[in-house]
RNA sequence: GCGCGGUUAGCUCAGUUGGAUAGAGCGUUGGCCUCCGAAGCCAAAGGUCGCAGGUUCGAAUCCUGCACCGCGCACCA
């Protein structure tokens, strides 16, 4: 419908510059758009005003011009009027409106999918939490977020793919088999305390169960020094079982990823020593000793050399360390590499999803990437902000099972997915988050997953009526759709494509939820107000089939977030 | 000190990329079930869009400055 009236109006236009109404070496800009209010219509352009200067007219006499100009369109506009300073609305007919019904009923799941995406190829990398403990909370609201745009990408046609950064190389990974091997001997019975700096959550315990459980007493031997640096097939069988939890994780809240890559092959490989040599062929890379940062505090600040990437000619305040000063690569290297190594792989765009955290860290990977390739704005990336969490206004800070942060874990057995889900995708990234455990399980209006689940959940129980009486569910003549509410409706339904291309190209998925919560509401208002299953065989068709059009659309919007549309509460 | 994010109703947050009288939920007040799920609906009250300038037909939205809050700021990951 809209681009019909994009249509309509420009070649209206170009047929007024035709007539000499306007210049013609001016291209004339407008849009059409779905005004806030509804006696403003079902849409309205501002052709008219921002055209006005170049027609050297006021607004509205102009607005009055395009109009008279306008072809009839009777099937798909009603009527149309200059309004305010100069917008022309457009009210769609009925029997346009009508249609749609049908249109969604025919398009069923693939309602709301489009190609504006072109099949260009996306990555999203998000998580990528460290394999040294379990996901946390804020782990938990980047995963949802890059899996939600990841889904909602896709149905904008673009090709996705979801890969998840395993940084699996350094020291950490090492205190990871070292943490691990101490437990392992408590569990032979021996008294342990666990030295500073291991790791003391309880997860590790469980690691250490399933080495026991595959290689019985076969490490004991291991002296306190071997310990402290494990062999290569512990750091590895550490990371393995650690990856397996935070894979069990994101599974409960159901997220897969195509990719997991390792940090670890672009070491063995050379990807670092190529990534790294290619900024050095472009003169980037120089020994050099970093100043100290200004207005910050350090004690212990010392001048070391190291080898560094002129990260500051390019944008990013001061330049970025590649070598510590013990020769070894720094993670940034690293992640230049693997940045790198995407950008090999074709990849149209990347996006990354961060926690805030990390921002610091976002100007020197683009410097560093366009550097390498060429390419600016190739990578974006989505920061996260924090999640606080409350338990009836209280703070909840502490897990007992990750030892520091409330695990990812614990929250999904005390709430289930769908409220974490829906909760986290329905604020933007940008604003920080509060989520409260006692209104995440509370069935009002306090909780909007309820709201909406309910909604669909209502119509599920509508079929489950028709065969209690034995009605037949049948539809009938959208002819006997007449009132104000149905048309509302209908107008709520025919945006859902539009929201969900509009959160494919701004990459804010909390415009989906939101839209469902409006949607949702929509409904439940028609409901209340007017009976689905009357007498009248018509009416009940029409009405039957209009319902079972918004039903779809729940579906639809609910599926995309990876929440369950629930038939029965 | 610098960078990034934020500031909209008592609270939690949207605001369609510059449009018309700034919205929703909660909370408050008052209504609606002999009838498909009242886990719902309807109505009312509630605003200096942090502050001050600027850009233009038009600003919560863009620009500049300031204030306050969060995150980050040399070898960690």
């Amino acid at each position: 419908m809209q681009e019909a009236i994009n249509a309509l109006i420009q070649s209206t236009l170009s047929r007024m510059t035709d007539d000499g109404l306007f210049p013609a070496d001016v291209t004339l800009s407008f849009k059409v758009e779905r005004p806030r209010e509804k006696e403003h219509g079902d849409f309205a352009t501002n052709a008219a005003l921002v055209n006005a200067r170049h027609a050297r007219m006021k607004p509205r006499d102009l607005a009055e011009k395009i109009l008279a100009a306008l072809p009839e369109h009777q099937t798909l506009v009603d009527r149309w009027e200059v309004a305010g300073p100069g917008f022309i609305n457009f009210f769609i007919t009925k029997s346009r409106l009508r249609g749609l019904v049908t249109e969604i009923q025919d398009a069923g799941e693939t309602y709301g999918r489009s190609t504006i995406g072109a099949g260009k190829r996306v990555q999203v990398e998000f998580v990528s939490a460290n394999p040294t403990g379990p996901m946390h909370v804020g782990h938990g609201r980047g995963a949802v977020l890059g899996d939600a745009l990841s889904s909602i990408l896709t149905a904008a046609g673009f090709e996705v793919e979801k890969e998840y950064y395993i940084n699996d190389a350094g020291a950490q990974v090492k205190v990871l088999a070292h943490s691990l091997l101490i437990r392992y001997r408590a569990l032979f019975g021996e008294s342990v305390t666990i030295p500073e700096g291991c790791y003391p959550g309880d997860y590790v315990i469980e690691l250490a169960e399933v080495l026991k459980a595959r290689d019985g007493d076969r490490w004991l031997s291991l002296s306190a020094q071997e310990m402290a640096d494990p062999p290569d097939e512990l750091v590895e069988f550490s990371i393995n079982a650690m990856m397996d939890i935070i894979k069990g994780d994101l599974k409960s809240i159901r997220i897969e990823f195509d990719h997991f890559f390792s940090e670890q092959t672009l070491h063995k490989e050379g990807g670092i020593d190529q990534a790294v040599q290619t900024l050095a062929d472009r003169e980037l890379v120089y020994e050099g000793v970093l100043e100290p940062p200004k207005g910050k505090k350090l004690d212990d600040w010392e001048p070391r050399p190291q080898t560094l990437f002129r990260a500051s000619e390019h944008g990013d305040q001061v330049d970025r360390p590649l070598k510590k000063s013990d020769g070894s690569y720094t993670y940034f290297a690293a992640d230049i590499a693997y940045h790198l190594n995407k950008a090999q792989r074709g990849f149209d765009r990347l996006i990354n999803v961060w926690g805030a955290d990390h921002g610091g860290y976002v100007k020197r990977v683009q410097v560093a990437l366009e550097a390498l390739t060429g390419k600016k704005d190739l990578l974006d990336v989505k920061l996260v902000q924090m999640v606080n969490l409350t338990r009836g206004g209280e703070p909840v800070k502490m897990s007992k099972r990750s030892g520091t942060f409330v695990t990812l874990r614990e929250v999904i057995d005390e709430v289930g997915a769908d409220p974490i889900r829906f909760w986290f995708l329905t604020r933007s990234a940008g604003s920080q988050l509060d989520f409260d455990l006692q209104l995440a399980v509370s069935k009002s209006n306090d909780n909007p997953v309820f709201y909406v689940q309910y909604a669909h959940a209502r119509i599920h129980s509508v079929w489950r009526q028709l065969k209690e009486r034995g009605i037949a569910k049948k539809w009938g003549s959208l002819d006997f759709l007449e009132l104000d509410a149905e048309m509302d409706l209908i107008r709520m339904l025919s945006q859902y494509p539009e929201n969900v291309e509009s959160a494919a190209l701004s990459g804010e998925p909390h415009r989906v939820p939101f839209y469902l919560l409006e949607l949702a509401a929509a409904f439940h208002a028609y409901y209340n107000g007017h009976r689905i299953l009357v007498d009248d065989d018509d009416v009940r068709g029409a009405r039957l089939a209009l319902i079972d059009a918004v039903r779809q659309v729940l579906y639809n919007g609910l599926t995309l977030l990876g929440v369950e549309p629930r038939e029965e509460m």
